[in-house]
DNA sequence: CCACGCTGTGCAAACGCTTGCGGCGGCGAC
DNA sequence: GTCGCCGCCGCAAGCGTTTGCACAGCGTGG
């Protein structure tokens, strides 16, 4: 049972409300320096810590975020959470995680249990699920930044990270080595990073003067390894004469891996493959992964800086949207196309 | 703003009293059933929820419960936190998840934090730090359960997985395929997990009347891939005639298939291999891995259910702790031993 | 020398809820 | 018919903080 504010204060000799404003930064200003000594000996001397309920019950705050996430076992995430976790923890925020499942109506409830506990500020990061929202079902919870997914509304505050510039250093990767025959395999539409990367892929393609082949580009209705071995396959089968794929991600990457495999072929004597996210373990399948990095860490960082400014002043206008650079990590699964492979 | 009691109350027609009295499960039995209604009614079209604040600072408790993991990208977790998750958001409790770092100054941060916070009980999780701390640490600020981990105290309420079984198991597996030259890779002996499974690796070959060759335990001083990769090659190159491998857990399986493929040999052809986790992406490696199955959201839902145990009626003595069962995933990397291979 | 401002402190209210206590009926038992 | 009990409800205290306001003391400028 820890120490209240009046034991603090008796100790000190001094009275309550001025312990507590020897003790609250903002207010320290309001007492004198040998005061604020005085207090702070006797709370340290008690082991005192603020009761939270208390203290929030008159400033009509909690010191704690939401972070709304589909699934936790989804390999962006944990990264994503150390980041949110590491600027909020500093800041005397704590965070609140909350499992959606990718399901609107479990959403929903999480949201309205977060609304309960009377949290400060949301982190929504449900890459799927609700894309369609308005996004006032968070925002009227409590001023809220978007991460990893792209809300409805393009004025609310949201860290992404640059899709096109992933898959332009993806492909330049390719061409470097002698690629012409690119495939994508691409996420489902609704999702709007699979749209984005496919963007930038015609893109990437069309700007180094390569054609740009719809039989080349297959998209998968749910993002698997299974979705990606199947897609792959088809691609292979259809004789369009691929050397290089970039996969939508790393997961699906795998899949295709699978689908090489299966017909006898090799990665990256064969077929080059590309990754995308560099999720953990990427480094350890056979053949090591190229893939794009992004770093996730840094996102959720940049995502609770952001919402923790927007709380420190209300008043003033959100916070513009920004896109985090990522990176290419070239590992074993690409190399230069074989000689003689079919056009 | 949410509405409060007292307009709750106002809107029935009632005193805040029997507002509060009929919207508690607990108290409801002292108000009239058709009060009870007027005001849930009431509370409905305010779309009232209480003041946890308020609340929590007169009953004296949060509703909070503090998780403790390591590091969080450790794939156990993932699964472990939606167990706990599903049980406690179910009966009204939030979880306060937080990270160590495996560190064992930033843990006792993280719990005066949590204190801070006035949870109610704690749940550990950190699975190599401070193992010879005392457990007084952290049942000093909260009633607690320790999982996955073995605390120092054995008495203290702790959820494990059934080491021995799984290594039952995975051995009677690769004896059934015809195994007798079965290696272990184990982890350091600080790990108690890494003991439990050297013990249970011996006791499961003794029993199947299969000579216990030291030669064929190598142990790691850290759990990696790479840790792995570097054990099992020196006893490959030890010849000491290893047809199979039980490796710690899953991630050393992997270092152990490189250390396999560097050799010239294949898995399962030449070598069969065994991980310990079934972590996430275990079937998308290749071969697919073989692996003892442990049901970490299993753990943690079980951990959690323990622990609200304790807080309901905090007279009873604690529970005594449980140890789960597991399972073999029997997948692709094992298969009987090449004739011929040197015994 | 007075008035005024300023600094440091105390006082008390308020935040929204739970809960012990007591009162007021109504009903059953004698 | 009276008494007692019990079910239902209101009253008010109190949980541990923060904060507007008042006030005392003191230095300073006119």
């Amino acid at each position: 049972m820890p120490a209240r504010l009046s034991e603090v204060a008796a100790l000190a000799g001094v009275h309550p409300a001025t312990a507590s404003r020897a003790l609250n930064e903002a207010t320290r200003n309001k007492v004198s320096a040998d005061t604020v000594l005085k207090v702070r000996r006797a709370a340290e001397q008690l082991n005192y810590s603020p009761n939270p309920a208390a203290r929030s019950l008159v400033t009509n705050r909690t010191s704690t975020v939401g972070v709304i996430i589909g699934d936790l076992t989804v390999p962006l995430f944990p990264p994503l959470l150390r980041g949110v976790d590491d600027v909020t923890s500093a800041a005397g925020y704590t965070a609140l995680i909350v499992n959606t499942d990718n399901d609107w109506s479990r959403e929903l409830a999480r949201i309205a249990a977060l609304q309960a506990r009377r949290v400060d500020g949301l982190i929504v990061a449900t890459a799927t699920s609700g894309d369609q929202a308005d996004p006032r079902i968070w925002s009227s919870v409590a001023p809220t930044v978007f991460v990893v997914r792209a809300p409805a509304d393009p004025l609310a505050p949201t860290v992404l990270s640059d899709d096109s510039m992933g898959v332009h250093l993806a492909v330049e990767h390719l061409v470097a080595q002698g690629h012409r025959r690119i495939a994508h395999v691409a996420g489902p539409p609704e999702i709007s990073t699979a749209t984005a990367r496919l963007r930038a892929y015609r893109e990437a393609l069309f700007e180094r003067g390569i054609e740009v082949d719809p039989a080349l580009v297959t998209t998968m209705d749910s993002i698997s390894a299974d979705a990606g071995t199947e897609a792959l396959g088809r691609l292979l089968d259809s004789g369009a004469g691929v050397t290089a794929v970039l996969a939508f991600n790393d997961i699906v990457a795998y899949g295709c891996y699978r689908a090489v495999r299966q017909r006898g072929l090799r990665c990256p004597e064969d077929i080059s493959i590309v990754g995308y996210s560099d999720m953990n373990g990427a480094d350890l399948v056979a053949p090591p992964l190229t893939t794009v990095h992004v770093d996730h860490q840094a996102m959720g960082a940049e995502a609770a800086r952001m919402l923790l400014g927007m709380l420190s002043d209300p008043g003033a206008r959100p916070p513009h949207s920004v896109r985090l650079p990522v990176s290419l990590t070239v590992r074993e699964s690409t190399a230069p196309p074989r000689q003689g492979v079919p056009r």
